[in-house]
DNA sequence: GATGACTATGCAAAAAAATGAATATAAACT
DNA sequence: AGTTTATATTCATTTTTTTGCATAGTCATC
């Protein structure tokens, strides 16, 4: 797994952080290409740091709890180079809502129609937030630097992810929604 | 996680097999919307029979192995169709490509391009075999059974996603390709 | 004044998945 | 004659992920 290169990529493209910060970057902008949750953030962290990949700065704050910093060390940097240069196969897929579809024949129709729509609803809402990013921080496309185009890339994967979502799921109503039994 | 479900829905629409045939048929077909190894699906059969989701008969043999034909049960079919009516999250996705790209500059652009290349293959690969699927299994679409239909909504999700990497990767690359520095 | 949201991190147990190995026979190539 | 491919299943270990719990102060809202 790619948890730690996650975390080491996360660091050089947009800089040293806490713990606390990482697991907002996942949310925000990483969860279109990786999920983590918080306790395997803080873990990595650390193993990150034991294996000299990272380094961490402790602030101390009075009205906060204090933080860690972390930051990618030229090692960890090394590796992360290294790293890219192995080949990926494809992730592995598990969709439940694709297992409720096979068998959809097994409820009413309006039940799975209704979890089709929510589903449609939730991809429509994912894709909204991406296209606000990608108008925001990425306009005109032709004068981004090499970096910046890495990075507008990871977020066109995002949004052509939940466009293709969207689509499934229309079409996939449409579908069941015209089905005329007994024809 | 829904891999019990997924056996389950696997032996209600393509009817009883053994374990061995269920390892092709998630290579064959399952596979574009959920992966298990055989060591999963072996388990996971006998954990059903435990708990009375499915049967099993075991077919004597005598030159190959006995091989054990699992059925699902009324009460598995009772279960499978009460678990279709809960809501499914989207799926968490972790694909290392994306964290590749991300820092896709730090190694030279011929590296990252041919896996992106590579990438492009699999899924052009991947994409045909689907479509041969569905020319030779769905026809006509106005003429299948509402069963059917939902066979063929999985298909078409599997097609979609495949589609939708070469789309993507073939933007990746020519977005690189075509990358002037110092603009 | 209570409730919830935000900042900030951690531990532990359970579940799930990946990895590696093993058995045994037969047919089909090379 | 030897290797690969296919049939058919199981066990054990490790890694990864999920789930649940815990702490603790601040700020804003109701």
């Amino acid at each position: 797994m790619a948890l730690p290169q996650a975390l080491l990529a996360s660091l050089l493209v947009d800089g040293p952080c806490s713990g606390y910060d990482m697991v907002k970057r996942f949310d925000e902008k990483i969860s279109c290409y990786w999920m983590a949750s918080h306790q395997q953030v803080y873990k990595t962290l650390r193993e990150l740091e034991n294996t000299g990949w990272v380094s961490s700065e402790t602030i101390t704050q009075t009205s906060r709890p204090n933080k860690n910093i972390y930051s990618i060390t030229s090692l960890g940097k090394e590796n992360l180079a290294h790293w890219v240069l192995t080949p990926s196969e494809p992730t592995t897929i598990r969709e439940d809502l694709m297992i409720k579809t096979q068998v959809g024949f097994l409820v009413p129709r309006p039940a799975i129609l209704d979890e089709l729509k929510r589903r449609h609803q939730i991809h429509l809402e994912n894709l909204a937030v991406l296209k606000t990013i990608e108008k925001e921080e990425f306009g005109k496309i032709e004068t981004l630097s090499l970096a910046e185009k890495f990075d507008y890339l990871t977020l066109r994967r995002g949004i052509r992810f939940e466009s293709d979502w969207v689509l499934w799921c229309e079409e996939a109503i449409e579908m069941i929604e015209t089905h005329q039994e007994d024809q």
